[in-house]
This record gives C-alpha cells, structure tokens and sequence, in this order.
RNA sequence: GCCGAAGUGGCGGAAUUGGCAGACGCGCUAGCUUCAGGUGCUAGUGUUCGCAAGGAUGUGGGGGUUCGAAUCCCCCCUUCGGCACCA
C-alpha cells in the first residue's frame, strides 16, 4: 500500500493552472444551440471576501462545471460592480482616492476567486467605473433621454444640516445622520429621473412569463409595482371652474364622503388660501410637516394631523358641500395628492374625522342582517363588503357590483373614470456624489438643457477632487469640468455634476459582458442575440426589488429600440441564502466575517466549497459552523486514500469490463448503489439544486465502497471473479469522482489522472445510468399489527401478495403479537409494508 | 396590519403522489492507535422505563381525516423576510 499525502496545496494550484491554460472557461463568440449563459452577480469591490460570499461564486461555477459536463458551452463571466459610495467613504476617512482604492480590492479579490477554483472567462472582466464601461452607461442615459424616458424634477434628499451634505438612504439610520447623530431634514433638489412608471404594466405583465424565478420574489416585484384599480373622480372647486381630481379604489362609498384630504404638497393649496384668515396657518402646517423625515411621516403610527383651508369641493354625485383639508396622511407621491375621504369605511379617514369631529357617513352596512351601522358607536371604520346604503338609485346593491356600475356612471355623467394607479415611482438616478458616472448633460444659457453629443463620451470623472462632504456634489469645485461649451450653440455652458445611481450600472452589465472588448458600442446586438437572455442568474435575495426591476426595465427599453430581440433578461433566477454566524448576517461590521484564506490554507478551497455546498439546501440560509468543516475533510481524505492506495493495482490491472454474470451478492448490491447513486446525484442537481442530499449520496457511496474494497487487496487477483470485483470498484470510484467534479473540481482532476485518465474530468461526459440495475432481488418488508411495527421481512421483491401473507402469518413475532385477537383487515404496500388491523 | 417562507435530536440537516422519523455530517461517549493531539480507526448515540429481551413515547401546540400523518384539512403559537397612512 502506497499512500501519497492529499497535498491540496499544491493540487489546487496545478489545476487551476490548467484550466487556466487549457481555456476551460474561455468562449469566443461563436455558439450553437448548446449554449448556457451562467451569470453570478457581479460583486462589489469592498476589499475582501468572506465565506459567505462564496455560497454565490461556488454554486455558479457548479452550475457551469455540471453543464459543460453535459456538453454545453458555458459562458461564465465576472466584473465589478466598482462605483459606489464606500470607496468615496474611505476617501473621506483616509485620503486614499477611490480609484486606487477599488483597484486595489478588485487586485485581491480576483486572487480569493481563484483561490476557490471558481472558474470565468477573464477575457470578458468588466469593471463598472472604468471609462470604457461607462461610457455606456452615459450611452443608455442618451438613450432614455431620447425617447422621453429621462427628465428632470423637483424631489426631495436627505440633508444633515450638521454636516451640511446630501446623505444617501444608506447613510439615514433611524432618523440619524449615520456620522455625526444630526436629525435628518428633506430638501429639494432638481434630478433626474427614469420613467420606469411607463412600464408598469409591462413589468407587472411579464413575471408571468418567468417561471425559472422563485415565487417569492415574484411576488415582491409585484408587491412593489402595487397596481389598484379604481376611479378618478373630478371635485369641483366651490365659486370657481377648478376641479380637483382624486383617486380612490372604494368608488362605491362615494355618497359618504364628507371631507377631502390634500397632500401638503398639492400645488393648488398656495392659490386656494392665498390672502385668506387660514393663510398663515395652513403654511405652518404645511412647513412643519415638510419638516418632518420620511419614516415619521409616512409610518402607520404617527398621528393624522391637518388642517382647515376655508374651501369647500362639491361632491358631483350628490352636490353635497364637502369641506377641503390639508393632512399630513395624503401622500404626493401616489394618486393625485388628493383623498376623497370617507370615515365610515376608512380606516385613517375615521381616525381624522374623530380627532377634528367630521361628519361620519355610512353608506355600506353589513350584508345578513338588517341592523343598521349606527356612526356614533363605532370604534373603527366598518371597511368590509355589503349592501350600500345612502346611495340614492345605487341602494340595496352589494357594494362589488355596486363599483363598475359607480363607475359607469361617472363616466356618462363625465364627472370621472375607470384608473388604474401604481404604487411604483419613476427612478430618480441624481446622485449628488463623485464616484460615480457623471450624467451627460450639458446646460446652457441659451438653449438650456442639452445632452452631450454621443460622439464625446465618455464624459469623463475627473480626478483631482476635494472629498470634503458639503452641501452639493464634490464635482461642483472642479472648474475645468464645471465650466463646458454647448453643443448646439458652441457658447459657454456648465455640465451637469450629479453622477448616476450605480444601480444604472448593474442594471446592464449582463449585456457588456457580450462585448466587454468593443469600444465602437455597448454590445453588439447579433451576439446579445445569441447568448441572451441569460439561462441561469445567481444571486442574493437582497437584490430581490430593485436590481432585478431595473435590468428587466432596462431590457425593455432595448426591446423596444429594437437592439435586442428579447425582452426578459434572466430566464432563470436562482437566489441563495446567507450565511449566518452566531445569528447574523456576515458582515465586517458586526465582526462575524469567517475567512476563507484560512480555511483554504487549512484545509484546501475543496474542502471549503464541499462545506459550503453540504451545509444546507443553497435557497436556505444556513449557520457556518468552523468545526463542521473537518468533516468535509475527512471525506476527501477517504476518497484520496482509498483511491491513492490502489494505484499500483489501476496500473496493472487491464479494465475488462465489468460482467455481471461474475457479480456476487455484495458485487451486485455494490453496482446497484453506484447506479443509485448517478441518478441521485443526477436529478439532485437537475431538480432541486438539492448539492447537500447530492454528496450525502456520495458519501454513502463511499463509506459502502470502503466496506468492500477492506479484504480486496489480499484475494488472488488470477481469479476472473476477483478481476471483476477490482474492476467494479475501479468503476465505483471513476465514478464518485466524476460525479464530484463539479463540487470539487481540483481533487477530481487529480484522482482522474490517478485512475490513469488524461485530463481533463471535464472533457469526460457525464455518467449515466443503468435503470435495470437499480431494482433489488430482495426487499426488506416492516410488518405492522394497527400501525406498530412488529416485525420485519426480507422476501424477493416480486413476491405475490399471497406468498407474503402466508410468510407473515409464519412469523414468530407477529404470531406472539396476534394471539388472542382476530384480524380485521389486512393492508399490502408492495415493496414497503404489510399492515394487519386487527381487535 | 397585509403578503410570503419556515418550525424535526445537543447542532447543520434527511425523509412529500400519506407507508420503518432522524439518511449524511458535526458534536458527544467508550475502546484502540499515538511521545503527544483540535490526528486516525472501531463501536454507540432522539427521549424514557428496563440488567436484558423488549416496551412506551416522539417532527412548535390543539383538534380532525385515515388501517397508517413530519407529510392532508381546521384552529392557534413562535421565528425570519418583504411591504406598510398607497386612498
């Protein structure tokens, strides 16, 4: 027996050399039919790697290893999500400058993903903040400004008056400016937006074709798109030929409006109360609510508060007076700023109307029952279906059927119609940072806003800037890029400083890898054509909304432009859990981040990614456990030493086959557990993506091979049935280690080359099955009396029904169970059980 | 509040057209090996009663359907995630 040491060290190295070498993973732009675009989402350069991370890079490259084993060609690129607000962060706090920055981590973050033996075509690297890929990022800025899908407005950001700077969302914890503890303030700003809006529908439309995507995030999208259907209806401003037009879901409580709410916001208030007794006091409001953050204005438990305009509307179904509130619960952003309010079946309606005694007026009472609501012993708005009430020609109706008829009405009378509103808002893209693509606008004096011809992008990010947080984009300072000449007019302009969300950046990358090299487009659209839409995305759950919303708007735009032929970017979505440690998320800053430099010195990048994949089912989230590690180890100990001590006999040995009229009893049950083991693992990865119950299966194999193999050394190896037997594990083996390649792809290589293989494993197909071998001569049958297992059987697995009875009835066992009771019904699951039910 | 996912040994997890609960692995216990061990090997390991054979009990809780339920139905509890004053 010669044993070599597992030197995982020094195998992984030479493997990954290889494949380096040997192109495993470089595709050219040729493909047939067979193609499988594997895309991981690309990560951000944040410095270094934990194991949790690796969970979504080792899962990718199973996926792509599984599939060129089954003879696809598998594109599998990677690139950096490189722009962003930590890199500007660490400028701010150690003068490094964020180019430097990033380019150091995305240095030491490609040697961690070839550490774990993850494989890419590194041709096709990507790195979003380089000018060559943003350059086209500005591009699809052009684009969308073009088709009047990008346009400027009004909105607010976060201010820190302390620090005097715009924050991001990210940096607003609980109300707090995150550096300094400063309540957060809202001011307004002009930015630009996408009109995502404009696609609602369409997005909302289109999860329905997605069935490679998880329910759950299927439905988050659709959560977030929050399409309702209703009406407009049109209020008329009293003594003027205003209208004021709101939207509601409930048009069947129409008749029981008795106030209106309008957003502090509503650009009529200003005229409505201009030089009025409520003028003064209205602006108050108004200020004081502006002045409040976000999640204290729009959380469910902050107090409705408003205020009176002195105005009355005039409900157009009953010509009732109603009087005209501003209130703190009317949002701008949704419907039209305006709420028809109705107390007796809303819920923040009634709440208002207590607090500053409204009228409550019910024209929806219980269905059943003849007992009329009575407004003043209610606690809560009676919001559930019935009967309308109140409703002049609509009562007695069930409210459901009562709303189109509503609605109709509305219609002939042109006093509103049928809409349907999204909670979805356009995509405000202004960022008023530095590391980021510069937007490329230009604004001059006299033909105002103009785009920056295609021709002169990339606009470039200049370097020499002040990091400073003040109160605009740090861009602002630099006068060489501030001050430009207008396209059109060639007279003096000034550019445009805010720099783009980075979710612009990812929100197209998929497309650049295509053609990461040319620099006369974005991607060319034949080989886009091709390779896309992208057959398995991998990622986190985290990206569930927004990244995943914006590639699919992003890709319809395209579709729409004609330059792509397909309109969903990712046709199968895979999204992993995380990896926990003492209850929490990995993360640098909860100081619960595992290495996995050490773990790969320690025990070898296999080891970690077998862990890694044996953990758990990869959609769950899952708790590292450092000592859980050592038993993946002793696996592939095993494995090498049972593989490695019978060297000398794979070489001596000619592989004649295997004959099955040889096999003895273990022989057979032997080939029938590696066949067992092939589908397994086959359909494991096929189905389920169930990795960990996949190598389980393997493990089962190999702790039977073991068994087997213990005395096999010893026997004389002149005998033919011995011959057999040897060539029956070389089998067992070959294929344990083919069907771990794609989980652990260096020590694979190896031990192939060890069973006198030329490289690669992954030029050898995937093995398959032998049905046939599968179904055992005998089975072991449970014997139950009313459910209890009593006893238990072996009999040839094509025993009839008869035979088994009688062989039960024989047993001791079941006898001594049976005596003195009499047997009522006799269940037969053939293969499984026998259940007698006796009294 | 609404929507979704999940609850199984000391731990990660297996088992779904209803059919032996706890595969596989970690840990633990005992023994062997070793100068030594965060090594390797062998055996055992849900709980409980029993010297044992064997019995009882057991998949968040309570009901139900069934010869038979982790699995199906009803009610409840807990945890996690998303949305959250969206008219």
């Amino acid at each position: 027996m010669s044993n070599k040491e597992y030197n995982f060290t020094e195998i992984e190295k030479k493997w990954q050399d290889f494949w380096e070498g040997s192109g495993l993973f470089r595709v050219d732009e040729d493909c047939d039919k067979n193609k499988f675009y594997c895309l991981v989402m690309f990560p951000y350069p944040s410095g270094t790697l934990h194991v949790g991370h690796g969970r979504n890079y080792i899962i990718g490259d199973v996926v792509s290893r599984y599939k060129i084993m089954k003879g696809f060609r598998v594109l599998s690129p990677i690139g950096w999500d490189a722009f962003g607000l930590p890199a500007e962060n660490a400028a701010i706090a150690n003068g490094i400058h964020p180019s430097i920055n990033t380019e150091n981590n995305i240095k030491k973050m490609k040697v961690q993903l070839e550490r774990w033996g993850v494989g890419y075509d590194w041709d096709r690297e990507v790195a979003s903040c380089e000018p060559d890929y943003y350059k086209w990022t500005q591009w699809i800025f052009l684009k969308l400004f073009e088709q009047n899908l990008a346009y400027k407005k009004k909105a607010a950001v976060n201010w820190c008056p302390s620090c005097a700077t715009v924050l991001a969302n990210e940096q607003v914890v609980n109300d707090l400016c995150e550096r300094c503890d400063t309540k957060v303030k809202q001011r307004d700003l002009e930015q630009w937006f996408f009109k995502i809006s404009n696609f609602a529908q369409r997005l909302l439309d289109d999860l329905k074709t997605l069935d490679g995507w998880p329910e759950r995030v299927k439905t988050m999208q659709a959560n977030w798109i929050g399409r309702s259907e209703g009406a407009k209806i049109n209020f008329k401003l009293e003594e003027t030929d205003k209208t004021i037009p709101c939207f509601t879901t409930r048009p069947d409580t129409i008749f029981g409006v008795t106030f209106m709410s309008l957003a502090p916001e509503h650009p009529v208030i200003r005229e409505l109360i201009n030089g009025t007794e409520h003028e003064k006091s209205v602006l108050e409001f108004i200020d004081r609510v502006r002045g409040q953050s976000t999640i204290e204005r729009t959380s469910e438990g902050t107090e409705k508060e408003g205020i009176f305009t002195g105005r009355y509307v005039i409900n157009p179904v009953n010509s009732e007076r109603v009087p005209l509130w501003v209130s703190n619960y009317a949002l701008m952003g949704y419907g039209t700023g305006a709420v028809m309010a109705v107390p007796a079946h809303d819920q923040r309606d009634f709440e208002f109307a207590k607090k500053y005694n409204l009228p409550i007026k019910i024209v929806i009472r219980p269905t059943g029952n003849d007992t009329m609501l009575n407004h003043e012993e209610m606690d809560e708005a009676y919001v559930e279906d019935g009967v309308q009430v109140n409703s002049d020609r609509f009562d007695g109706m069930p409210n459901r059927e009562a709303i189109p008829k509503i609605i109709n009405f509305f219609e002939e009378k042109g006093i509103g119609e049928r809409n349907i509103n999204f909670r979805l808002r356009d995509w405000l893209i202004s960022r008023q940072r530095y590391w980021g693509a510069p937007i490329p606008i230009i604004y001059c004096e006299s033909c105002g806003t103009v785009p920056v011809p295609e021709k002169d992008l990339p606009v470039l990010l200049p370097e020499k800037v002040e990091f400073k947080p003040h109160g605009k984009s740090p861009l602002d300072d630099v006068d060489e890029f501030v001050n430009s000449t207008c396209p059109k007019c060639g007279g003096s302009a000034k550019r445009e400083t805010d720099t783009m969300d980075t979710f612009v950046d990812s929100s197209w990358y998929y497309l650049r890898y295509i053609s990461s090299k040319d620099n006369t487009q974005a991607f060319d659209s034949e080989d886009a054509n091709k390779w896309l839409p992208v057959d398995q995305y991998i990622g986190g759950i985290e990206h569930a909304i927004l990244h995943l919303l914006y590639s699919r708007f992003i890709t319809k735009v395209f579709y729409d432009l004609k330059l792509i032929n397909f309109d969903e970017p990712f046709k199968n979505l895979f999204t992993q859990g995380m990896i926990i440690k003492d209850g929490a998320k990995m993360s640098k800053s909860k100081g619960n981040v595992v290495n996995p430099d050490l773990i790969t010195e320690k025990y070898g990048a296999d080891t970690q990614r077998l862990y890694t994949l044996f953990i758990a089912p990869p959609q769950r989230d899952a708790e590292w456990n450092d000592r859980g590690v050592i038993g993946s180890y002793r696996f592939l100990n095993k494995l090498w030493n049972t593989i490695t001590s019978f060297e000398e006999y794979f070489k001596k040995i000619p592989d004649a086959g295997i004959k099955p009229d040889l096999f003895s009893k273990e022989t057979k049950e032997l080939y029938r557990y590696i066949n067992i083991t092939i589908k397994k693992v086959t359909e494991d990865i096929e189905k389920s993506w169930s990795f960990n119950t996949a190598i389980a299966s393997v493990m089962e194999l190999l702790n039977m091979v073991v068994d087997f193999s213990a005395d096999l050394r010893d026997k004389d190896f002149n005998e033919e049935a011995v011959i057999n037997d040897f060539n029956v594990l070389r089998h067992s083996l070959e294929t344990s280690v083919k069907v771990l390649a794609p989980f652990v792809p260096h020590i694979s290589e190896e031990l192939w080359e060890i069973l006198g293989h030329n490289p690669s494993i992954f030029s050898a197909p995937w093995p398959t099955y032998d049905e046939g071998s599968i179904a055992a001569d005998q089975v072991e049958m449970v014997i139950q009396i009313n459910g209890k297992v009593r006893s238990k059987l072996v009999v040839p697995s094509e025993i009839t029904e008869d035979d088994l009875k009688s062989l039960v009835m024989d047993d001791k066992k079941i006898n001594e169970n049976l005596e003195g009771k009499k047997i009522v019904k006799t269940i037969v699951v053939p293969k499984k059980l026998v259940n007698l039910v006796v009294r």
